[in-house]
DNA sequence: CAGTGGTCTAGACCACCGC
DNA sequence: CGGTGGTCTAGACCACTGG
């Protein structure tokens, strides 16, 4: 039983429900006891853990299961202060929603299995003015909680709505970013014509045990995308 | 002497030159010896380093301080196989360099306090095909070995030539994507017209210490561009 | 084989948090 | 104050690399 391994046994613990999401697991000194090793090894078995974002410590209190990601992850593509504002006001605003088959395409890229999903079709505004305009797929046995939702009813940010209403931790996603020209819904969507230079963010999110929990879809105007990462 | 402290001094011993890019660094027992502190003390200070990517732990072999990326950095922003080919043979030729002043703009976004750049057009290539049109300007005294070269004298790879020749290794970038109209200049290299959609990618390269050594700017057509990133 | 880093132990003491 | 994670020790033994 070494570090990996019982890092392995920790992810089935969160997995399995047995850790629950925001809950505190038990202290590395009963751990230690419980599996029979020294608290340094169950140190090193956490740290990886926390490494992925799946445990979250914090000094003095408890390590506890991460509830996922909060940010904004998807406005930070965006210039804001385009008058030279300083203070943003981001909203969304869910246009409507309903249960479609599952696509293909999305299927592949997945690799969800289940036979429908939610179709969520949503404006991102900044300062009053929609920026983004985006679709989103949720595999249904797992969000069905959601079906029964008004439009009004939805949070601004999903992730925590996700943790909240769903039992569903986002941690991790990989995005895609790719130009095109804007199609006729996308400019109606965001007030702009069809054609105009456009960026489209296509997303996979990805919960607690690494499996695929969301697909999203973007689109903005290109000329106030503004991207920012780190190269290592 | 916490090992927070010990990363720091050996931090130190990088960036004064006493540990030397892509040579070993001590054992671990002969520097726990030589601080009077435990193994375990100066596993932690050498995992920090590591981690940041300053140096690189190979099970079996000495430690060693790295030499820095290597990878095509930049040409991940594109799609190569436009014409399902499957092998790709990337080149670069530099089309001219000359010692300029200190650009205000340059200087206040790395901090440069040198009088004199060295700048370089380079033209990229996939297939024979450039697709990638860049400037770079360096800060003068330190790649002062470069500026004899023959623009037939520079890599592909213009990391490790920066390692090799002028001892600055490359281990971190931030990089600011961004869409424009091609301006002339930028379309007349790559065999485009202006006004034509392209990507804008500003670069600012840190060396083995984290302070700024490469500002680099490239255009490419908007097209061509797709982009993956992981969010945590 | 000698030398390196990787894993693990069983303790000690410190630093932080909240009651 | 008690309970938590953070740091550190001084060893033991394992696993990998290269001559």
């Amino acid at each position: 039983m070494g570090y990996q391994a019982l890092a392995s046994a920790f992810r089935g613990k969160v997995e399995g429900g047995l850790w629950r999401i925001s809950e505190a697991i038990p202290s590395e000194a009963s751990l230690a006891k419980e599996y029979g090793v020294a608290v340094g090894t169950i140190r090193q078995a956490i740290a990886l853990l926390a490494d992925d974002g799946v445990l979250i410590k914090r000094h003095g209190k408890s390590t506890v299961v991460s509830s996922g990601l909060h940010g904004q992850s998807m406005l930070r593509f965006f210039r804001y202060q385009l008058d030279g504002q300083e203070q943003l006001i981001p909203q969304a605003k869910v246009l409507d929603f309903k249960e479609v088959s599952l696509d293909k395409e999305i299927g592949k890229l997945t690799g969800w299995a289940c036979k429908s999903l939610m179709r969520i079709h949503r404006l991102r505004f900044i300062d009053g003015r929609p920026v983004l305009y985006e679709t989103i797929y949720l595999p249904l046995p797992k969000f069905k909680k959601l079906i029964d939702y008004k439009p009004k009813d939805f949070e601004d940010l999903f992730y925590p709505m996700y943790a909240k209403v769903c039992g569903v931790a986002v941690i991790k996603a990989k995005d895609q970013v790719g130009f095109e020209l804007m199609k006729k819904v996308d400019a109606k969507a965001l007030l702009m014509k069809e054609g105009h230079p456009a960026v489209r963010v296509n997303r996979i999110a990805f919960d607690l045990s690494g499996k695929p929990v969301e697909y999203r879809s973007s689109v903005g105007d290109a000329m106030a995308f503004q991207y920012s990462a780190e190269v290592n």
